[in-house]
DNA sequence: CTCAATAAGTTGATAAAGTCAACTAAATAG
DNA sequence: CTATTTAGTTGACTTTATCAACTTATTGAG
């Protein structure tokens, strides 16, 4: 029965096909050329409405290094601003612009239009208790 | 209700967490430093027994001037050897060496342990299920 | 049969991600 | 009030990814 490390391949293969999925139509909604982990970070600060770097980069399992490359070039686009917390001087809190959030807006469409498709052999049911499991781990 | 796109999300999240956790212990069992991507590539030619450059390319969803230089390199270690087709004189039929067999044994090793330890939250019941719908995917 | 189209693999150039260590500045705990 | 710890930054480097141009081998239509 499946090995486990299986399991590694099967998901690697359909992030994969995500990613291309995505890339393929990015010309349409990514003029700022954000990039795939542009994006899913600008999702991420949406979901959270404010949220410091550290923070993202623990959620998203990344090192903070590269979040704090990644949050300047997405500031220096305009995407989202960054506010230094009252609490604690350390803290950068992270933020959307307009622009940013309406990029969001065609992000998720864009990714929810590739997934979609990627989804169609799974049922609604299969897809929510998919989606419950990952969220699970 | 889940939107699909929070779904890439919950992806993206758990394969870095598989990479982290392979790549913590890589100094045990990866003295090639054949990397994540050239380990899941052993794997997947172990699994296919001989298989071209081509279908494995379209197999894990990467370029194929990537697989190229991947498969170049692995050669190098000494890992796999190839073979031209004798139907077709395109083709190369990768597979692997002794050593790179060996490798294998390992990785598969490494990568069950840490995603042993991932999976904990979810039951037996719950993992079969999991990669079920991942291969109908 | 032959020539155009297609397929496998390679190479070059470049961009995006990831990793690690060293560092600054702010907060906190003894 | 020092010693640690924490958030963020910077530098240097490696690994992955993308795309276009190319060579060589195969196939298929006329």
């Amino acid at each position: 029965m499946s090995d486990p490390y299986e399991l590694a391949y099967e998901i690697d293969r359909l992030m994969r096909r995500i990613a291309a999925g995505t890339h393929a139509k990015a010309p349409e909604f990514d003029p700022e050329r954000v990039g795939p982990l542009g994006g899913m970070v600008l999702l991420a600060i949406a979901d959270a409405g404010t949220i410091s770097i550290q923070a993202l980069a623990t959620q998203m399992s990344r090192d903070k290094a590269q979040m704090t490359r990644l949050i300047q070039s997405l500031e220096a686009k305009s995407l989202l601003h960054r506010e230094i917390s009252d609490e604690d001087a350390r803290i950068n809190l992270l933020e959307l612009t307009p622009k940013g959030e309406a990029l969001v807006v065609a992000i998720k469409h864009a990714v929810s239009e590739v997934l979609d498709e990627i989804l169609t052999p799974l049922t609604r049911a299969d897809r929510e208790s998919l989606f419950e499991m990952l969220q699970r781990l």
